[in-house]
DNA sequence: AAGGAGGGCAACCGCCTTCAA
DNA sequence: CTTGAAGGCGGTTGCCCTCCT
């Protein structure tokens, strides 16, 4: 009706579209904040392709903002390294790289400070593991992983989540570095060392987010690959530190300001 | 400055479901 | 119960903009 009496070219199904996903009020603008990205990865990880429904947990983003996100950014980078979407690769390269990376940024953006104290439930991509294994960007052992340590009791920088391969303790130093294959997709994740180490698990230290002696400075054993290709679109953060508080708790961490 | 390439995103397509007549 | 219109949703297309050469 209201396609009729507008006089518009267009259908109402094309109108009830064009109000859903760009005319409505209440639609977000602007780029994905880490946040939301962060919750695109762990949501698709437990919904699949159930753009819908994803959406419903982002307000004012449409399921064809979402799902436009994850075609263009997410899949793109899946591509550029050769990993099928998908696969198992792929969500351990989500898990392993991208969902720490974007706590990154989300720490860079918020204003207050956390000390993340334990996860008592993981998110999606996470498998919970209390082992505790040495993890290195250099010649020098991580060594003790154990204890408290002011270290991890400043913002949310220290919230680096140790990404242990397993099962074997290894050195990150060991791994395959990917800087040097950014502009051709590497195929570093097919070689034996991923696939014996990383590919098998990543696994999410539950116990060690206070830990005496863990010489690594934040995200290192990320920064050991340059994933700076992976491009996460970093928005102005509109990021209210409520929001920061009710997305960890509602994920299980326990967050203390 | 021009044009080609690639990316982002709104719009469209097609299939399935729901609902009212 | 049937049928057709409308809604819902995932996949795809094409336009437009930016960047690079």
């Amino acid at each position: 009706m209201l396609a009729k009496r507008a006089g518009l070219k267009r259908t109402g199904k094309s109108c009830r579209l064009r109000w859903l996903n760009y005319l409505r009020p209440d639609i977000k603008r602007g780029n994905l904040t880490p946040q939301e990205q962060l919750l695109i990865l762990e949501l698709h990880a437990k919904w699949g392709n159930r753009w819908s429904k994803i959406a419903q947990q982002l307000p004012g983003r449409t399921d064809n903002e979402i799902k436009n996100y994850w075609r263009t950014r997410v899949q793109k980078q899946a591509r550029q390294l050769n990993i099928e979407s998908g696969s198992k690769k792929f969500l351990d390269a989500v898990r392993c790289f991208w969902m720490p990376r974007l706590l990154q940024k989300i720490d860079q953006t918020s204003s207050n400070h956390y000390s993340l104290i334990t996860m008592d439930e993981n998110p999606a991509y996470f498998s919970a593991s209390p082992t505790v294994t040495s993890l290195s960007t250099s010649s020098t052992p991580v060594g003790d992983l154990t204890g408290a340590s002011n270290q991890f009791k400043g913002n949310l920088s220290s919230m680096s989540i140790p990404i242990i391969p397993s099962p074997d303790s290894m050195k990150i130093s060991q791994l395959p570095e990917i800087s040097e294959h950014t502009t051709s997709p590497s195929n570093a994740f097919d070689n034996n060392v991923y696939n014996n180490s990383i590919h098998d698990s990543c696994y999410v230290d539950t116990n060690s987010y206070n830990m005496e002696g863990f010489n690594l400075g934040p995200m290192s054993a990320i920064e050991t690959y340059d994933i700076s290709q992976f491009d996460f679109h970093m928005a102005n953060s509109e990021w209210v530190n409520g929001q920061h508080d009710r997305y960890f708790m509602e994920h299980g961490y326990n967050v203390t300001v």
